[in-house]
DNA sequence: TTGTAAGCGTTATCAT
DNA sequence: ATGATAACGCTTACAA
């Protein structure tokens, strides 16, 4: 459809390198003849080939965002779609393009690393949300393919942004013990991800802190979900806590539910604090004191990382400062009515 | 990294040629060399390099998932996760990768039109959500670029997949009128956006159907967001009407926190339906009865039949029945308890 | 059945 | 400053 660097060359009447050069901005070329090739170019509607472009520079400007099969069940958070729009909007900001890639089996992954990653359509990869054990970062970056993991990883050499899980839980937990809660059990996240850990963490060094006393009872088992903050809330409420910290909006959410159908009253019988900041914590009633987490500074730094690793590998020797590589961006606490009021 | 087809060939003793008919699954290989081929391919670790097929087939099977910008402001919500998942397992099935463009302005837009479209690097697109006046999709079809819309679009040559808003709307308000309410409002979702239309389309036609006289009071419009149901339901409220219709679920949210801070009850003084089904229908008190359409369900096939389109422009003639280019999927009330019993 | 060779559209090196 | 020319790694007539 579109000519070719060749056909321009002859409308211009130079060589295909100098037609080249122009599309390329380089700088040894006469202002005269660039302006022919400039009319040439738009004259003949010319467009780079990005494909021929890239077999020619070993590059594509794509990078991949792959998610790993098990979150599968909390895709519908608003945590993807934010991550989603951080990613994608450094990465337009860089002319890069995002590849998205989920996998909803372990062999799916399998047949993807081997097809996608392995054959050279992707510069470098961002992996979100993969669970412990998980081993397609570190191949990949034994592989010798830049990637970047999001959520803490605990392989020395896998570069990480994650937001401060542990000190946004812990906060959060300290937050409720100022408020009187004496009884504060917590509903954890899946323990096979950072931030499930990390929040079941956090919650035990606030109790640590003010030297309370650590009930396994009181902490029950969830994995992200709106119905294992029901089961988890069942459990609970036979011990009777007077607070919950819910490691997530959703389950906060199942959990509200159940407090309501077993006729108590948040936060007056059990008060009741989430994670997120999910736009569903401002949906219940009342609404859900919360732990935001920057979910889009997340995708967007982590790809800003990325870029920079492998500008770093490109000609120009560093134009930007090294990033780090690994960031961890804090937490905040948003205190709505669902914790009480002291 | 990875060896090329010369240096296998070189290992098997045969020629480029003879390998890439391996690689490829050419029948005419006699089974010796093809297993002499395929013992060198192993030993050597060789991966076809997708960028340098892609130049020489000039296909990269690689499809394009564009969301133009207007919509920014309600992709948090699942519908975006959802389409996403369908859409990339349907790309996966066929060994095709997703690429996504996410787009914050109309710059942007004809930025990315240009540099990513144009340029080779994707086998067609399928584009969600635009309002009615983005140019996107016919222009791409008219620079001969396979591509899709979610959505109705008017334009005859647009293949589209979409779900009945209106027949879901009408049904929703159908219960409604048969469940005994007599001044049913709507709060309306974008009017630009084929779907918002539609719904209020499906509202209307339920009142004319038996013979309700359409008082346009009573038709409060919204863009889709939770803040804009609670402006609806704040301008409805005065004129009293006994149930509301309301075009999607974070609005009809809005519009329950508002009825609740009036110290009224869903459903005795206002009964509520929504629309999307959503996770957070449940997460609200009542349940929220709602129009259930399978966002899942219209990615996958938004990617089906753009791929089937494309196998259609490839060599082999039509190996699947041609599928149709325009799909209306149904939808579904899901009766929960905001709408009353009757 | 297999090999030879001509592309695919760039970039990049090396002369000039 | 510009032009030849050799890659880049693969597919695919066409020949043998």
């Amino acid at each position: 459809m579109s000519p070719t660097l060749e056909e321009v060359a002859q409308i211009a009447g130079v060589s295909r390198s100098t037609v080249s050069r122009v599309v390329n901005d380089h700088p040894n070329v006469r202002s005269e003849t660039r302006a022919k090739v400039q009319e040439a170019i738009r004259e003949s509607g010319y467009r780079p080939h990005s494909v021929a472009r890239s077999l020619a520079t070993n590059r594509t400007r794509i990078i991949g965002m792959v998610i790993p099969e098990s979150v599968t069940t909390i895709f519908t958070d608003p945590y993807f779609p934010l991550l989603l729009r951080g990613a994608t909007e450094s990465c337009s900001a860089h002319q890069y393009q995002l590849l998205l890639s989920l996998f909803t089996s372990r062999d799916e992954e399998n047949e993807m690393y081997e097809r996608v990653l392995l054959n050279g359509y992707l510069d470098g990869i961002v992996v979100s949300s993969a669970p412990r054990g998980d081993t397609l970062i570190t191949r990949a970056l034994d592989d010798g393919i830049p990637a970047i993991f999001i959520g803490r990883h605990p392989d020395q050499s896998v570069p990480y942004v994650d937001s401060d899980n542990i000190g946004g839980a812990r906060m959060a937990v300290e937050h409720l013990i100022r408020l009187g809660y004496h009884r504060i059990a917590t509903i954890t996240g899946r323990q096979d991800l950072s931030s499930g850990k990390d929040r079941l963490e956090g919650y035990q060094q606030a109790l640590r802190i003010h030297a309370i006393p650590l009930d396994e009872r009181l902490v029950a088992p969830g994995d992200f979900t709106q119905s294992s903050g029901t089961d988890g809330m069942r459990k609970l409420l036979p011990l009777r806590p007077d607070a919950v910290f819910v490691a997530s909006d959703s389950m906060a959410i199942g959990a509200m539910k159940v407090i309501r159908e077993a006729d108590l009253r948040v936060p007056d019988d059990i008060a009741i604090v989430g994670f997120d900041d999910s736009p569903s914590a401002l949906a219940v009633e009342p609404p859900l004191t919360t732990v935001r987490q920057p979910i889009e500074r997340m995708g967007a730094m982590a790809v800003e990382i990325l870029l920079s690793r492998l500008d770093g590998m490109g000609r120009e020797p560093g134009q930007g400062p090294a990033l780090t590589n690994r960031v961890v961006l804090p937490t905040e606490l948003v205190v709505r009515a669902s914790c009480g009021i002291g």
